[in-house]
DNA sequence: GACAATTTTGCAATCGATTCCAAAAAGTGC
DNA sequence: GCACTTTTTGGAATCGATTGCAAAATTGTC
């Protein structure tokens, strides 16, 4: 049923039809009244596609995110589109894995569907390669990037202050007496250098001296636990940990349990992201909260800023606090 | 940039540079070459719209959730996503929220949006609204809902049985010797009747007598501890829980433990949907896998035949699963 | 070099809307 | 009833592609 079926039975032209549907003035009342009907009577309405093309606006939206499935992108993906949904947007999701080949092609992609605008969720598209990708498949669509950025025209961040976020963990742990700390590393994105940075600054600002401990795992259960007991083995006067994510601190938690040591007392350790595995490991972890759901709706809100022209900074800090639980 | 700016450039008409993009015959070497070398150099691809337009195809795929946060959902949208995109489809994905006339008005949008099928995740869609909103709206686009179903020429789904599911977690507990047994539910979704029904059944067929137990609470953590602590005051002789779904599970196990029974032997309990929650929780807790995202993907492949015009089935029934761990 | 066969190319219509501009219809005043 | 204004309507171009058909260019044969 297009605008043209109507018009026709209708006895009028096209135009005047979108007229009608647009509630666009300069219609009798009684042709309006007659198309009206007709309208409700096929259930029209008027094809997004068609009208996208001669308005040069679809109003679509791409979201990115390397996996839906992670908790905190999740949460941000949600976020984002009943943001865009309640603004008439529909939004386009792509889970672009973790290779940067295929973060390419999807941005090629979402360039060829015209969308107005994307939000690309996690640091994980802080690379050279998003960036050469954007450069030359959508170096004009306002681009925003939850919780990493790039130094391009188009390209806005909103980013949780992770750095002094960790900080933050650490003195919560030296005020509770723990001096021995270590790190435990999932994998070296941008975000987590951060993380290390903050806690290597805090760990000279509270006079611990010695390299920082920086121990690497998979981004699993059953690795952090591996790597945990090893920790404990090769360093057995630690007694503070900050896992770089609540998945790490899980499987560590029940390792230091199954070591026999007491939490917190003897060892206390925090996660990051606040994520439902912080919530519902026992015991429940401490965790650093950089509110992915609200960086997310603030990156719509400023995606809608761009789209309506409005003037606005290139980039957004926001302060992540502390969810303090049962581990430290 | 577009097919008549390629095309001036390099001197021939736009049907030529179409050929050209679309890799069709009949175009000499020297002018695809060239033609070629200019693609190349503005990046140019199609804009797909129009494309979608003309070809009366736009390989779009709509995924309406009823909430992308709900853990077995996002594994869902997960395994619909990935699939799509393999082949070439982009996917639209809206979160509905509960209400009806929200769900409505997508299923309008998405028919606006001309998407050539669509994906329901989750029992909340089996309602007399959805059903009308489909026929006034899209009554020719194919339609599959996974873990739901609806009697409409265009409508196909795939469901777990998980009425038999349920029966099989009250075999596991009456096996174990748990005869005084329980059912927590959540809301009565279509899908938490089956439930209802498979517990009913299979305790008349264990030869327990009397009116099946069944508490009512709301989907979070709290209610479910409150409820548990009720249901084993109201009835001390239970030692068997079936929760509706794993959320509840946890909450009432943490019950248990602060009202000090001992799990599993005093009383054992199982939740359903094999989710993060059943994982992560302490006990870890048994559940009933009603494999979501196998599901999902089937749903997909589902809909991909119906896109081809291969005949398919109605419905196909999936039988669910026990992951069995530390409440039973 | 003429003519037929074949290859290469372009014109124009099409998809389903929107919108400018001009034409038609209706309304107003004398 | 005529001239003029205002309201209502329709025609045609447009968005950016695709595609069937006809025209043009090239190749081959004698």
């Amino acid at each position: 049923m297009t605008i043209y079926d109507i018009a026709k039975e209708a006895g009028v032209s096209a135009s005047t039809v979108s007229r009608v549907v647009n509630d666009k003035p300069g219609v009798h009342p009684l042709t309006k009244e007659k198309i009206e009907g007709l309208l409700k009577k096929y259930n029209y309405s008027p094809d997004e596609t068609a009208r996208g093309l001669i308005k040069q606006k679809n109003r679509l939206i791409g979201i990115l995110v390397a996996d839906i499935r992670n908790v905190h992108y999740t949460d941000g993906a949600y976020a984002v589109e009943k943001e865009f949904a309640r603004r008439g947007y529909c939004c386009i999701i792509f889970n672009t894995g973790s290779e940067s080949e295929e973060k390419t092609e999807y941005i090629q992609i979402l360039s060829q569907r015209r969308v107005e605008g994307v939000v690309m969720i996690g640091s994980t598209f802080q690379t050279k390669e998003v960036e050469e990708a954007i450069v030359r498949f959508m170096p004009k669509i306002p681009v925003i990037m939850v919780n990493g950025y790039l130094k391009l025209p188009n390209v806005r961040g909103v980013l949780a202050d992770e750095r002094s976020g960790v900080s933050a963990l650490v003195r919560l742990l030296a005020e509770k007496g723990h001096r021995h700390l270590a790190f435990v590393n999932n994998c070296y994105t941008p975000s987590n250098r951060l993380k290390i940075q903050g806690f290597e600054e805090e760990l000279a600002h509270q006079g611990i001296e010695g390299p920082a401990l920086v121990y690497d795992a998979q981004t699993t259960f059953e690795s952090a636990y591996e790597v945990t007991k090893r920790l404990m083995q090769e360093h057995p006067e630690t007694d503070g940990i900050v896992y770089s994510v609540d998945l790490l601190a899980s499987g560590g938690g029940r390792a230091l349990a199954d070591m026999g040591y007491l939490v917190p007392d003897q060892v206390a350790y925090t996660g990051i992201d606040n994520s439902i595995y912080a919530e519902f490991s026992t015991p429940k972890i401490t965790s650093l909260d950089n509110k992915l759901p609200e960086l997310s709706l603030m990156a719509s809100r400023f995606l809608v800023d761009l789209l309506e022209e409005r003037s606005v900074t290139e980039k957004m800090m926001v302060f992540s606090s502390i969810a303090e639980r049962e581990t430290t």
